[in-house]
DNA sequence: GGACGTGGCTAATGGCATTAGCTTACCGGC
DNA sequence: GCCGGTAAGCTAATGCCATTAGCCACGTCC
């Protein structure tokens, strides 16, 4: 009975369907258990405890959009690659909303590992508007928190309004690119 | 033994004190029970339930950065104005980070009150832009996507580099500030 | 064929939210 | 100054969940 059908990355695969299904707060042992047709306990042969899959699962999703993200640049460059990252990374979460809301902040490596590959794809992206390193940061900062708080909105069903998100992301898509090129000179 | 000692609106202070010091999971009923000196069950007299406090809590939270907003926007237009009510909601989240993380949306109606409050600074705020209704709400909404999504990473302690936050966050401004004057002419 | 490690199990613990039902302090009218 | 009602607290009980301890079967490798 003891046949090898679970490892950490099969548990991670059920705990995204759960994920799917129930949203970030049905994330719980129990569920992902129930979803193996194992008992919860026999989990911790394969994850330390909630947290780490917690950590394990925002892996996979920030890895998932650092793929996706890392394609729509591929052979792009500027502002036709900045609109296409940021097009893309707007798709995975309208594709997968409870997934970009299950996302946790951990110290855990392979987290770390999926938001620092992100942020490279981010960072290279931005090479093209010619900025020094420390420059280059602070513009990816800027990126990523654009586009991160437009998801994370959307994702939580913030808007309210019957206004088109399409277009309000293509704004905020506009608007990024122009504080990219209108120099800093503040 | 009955004294109305407590309330509603008493049990989010205490709540409050709860999430500054131990961070949005420390918020239990029975933390603030303990807070209050009472029971846990005694507070379903004041509060339906965890949920409707973390829906109270979180209104508090956003009534505040409204106030605090709305103040710094007080006798300032376009882009001053756009600056000085960035900078106080970033203030805010420095001063809070706990409370900032705190925040759930929720459709409880004193939540949605407070952030309708908030969102209607934001609009009057970009009025001295010239837009016309729709166009305004887009760039509202594109102001909030990206001071929430600096916030969000921020108040998390998502922004790992040494490089200076203030800088980093100087920079979105200007993108904003830039975006809204270059014509979306895309 | 037997020792061992791996991966599962059951049982037990403790924290938490939540409900039910009881009790008592205050507040009004008399 | 007494009397009933309500508001606000309490204790007890339930059930879910994470987590730990300790047990057992399977398969592997010598």
């Amino acid at each position: 009975m003891a046949r090898a059908a679970l490892s950490a990355d099969a548990i991670v695969d059920l705990a995204l369907r759960v994920v799917d299904e129930g949203g970030p707060a049905a994330l719980t042992l129990s569920a992902v258990a129930g979803a193996a047709g194992v008992a919860p306990p026999s989990l911790y042969k394969h994850v330390r405890n909630l947290a780490e899959l917690r950590a394990l699962v925002s892996a996979r999703i920030i890895g998932e959009i650092a793929d996706q993200a890392g394609e729509a640049v591929l052979g792009r460059s500027a502002d036709d690659a900045v609109r296409a990252l940021m097009t893309a990374w707007r798709a995975y979460v309208r594709r997968c909303p409870n997934r970009y809301a299950a996302i946790v902040q951990s110290p855990e490596p392979r987290t770390a590992e999926a938001g620092a590959r992100l942020l490279t794809i981010m960072s290279a992206t931005l090479r093209a508007y010619g900025m020094e390193d420390s420059a280059a940061i602070h513009a990816a900062r800027c990126l990523r928190a654009a586009v991160h708080g437009f998801a994370v909105l959307e994702a939580e069903g913030a808007f309210g309004l019957p206004e088109d998100l399409e277009e309000s992301y293509d704004l905020l898509i506009h608007m990024v690119i122009a504080g990219l090129h209108t120099p800093p000179g503040r």
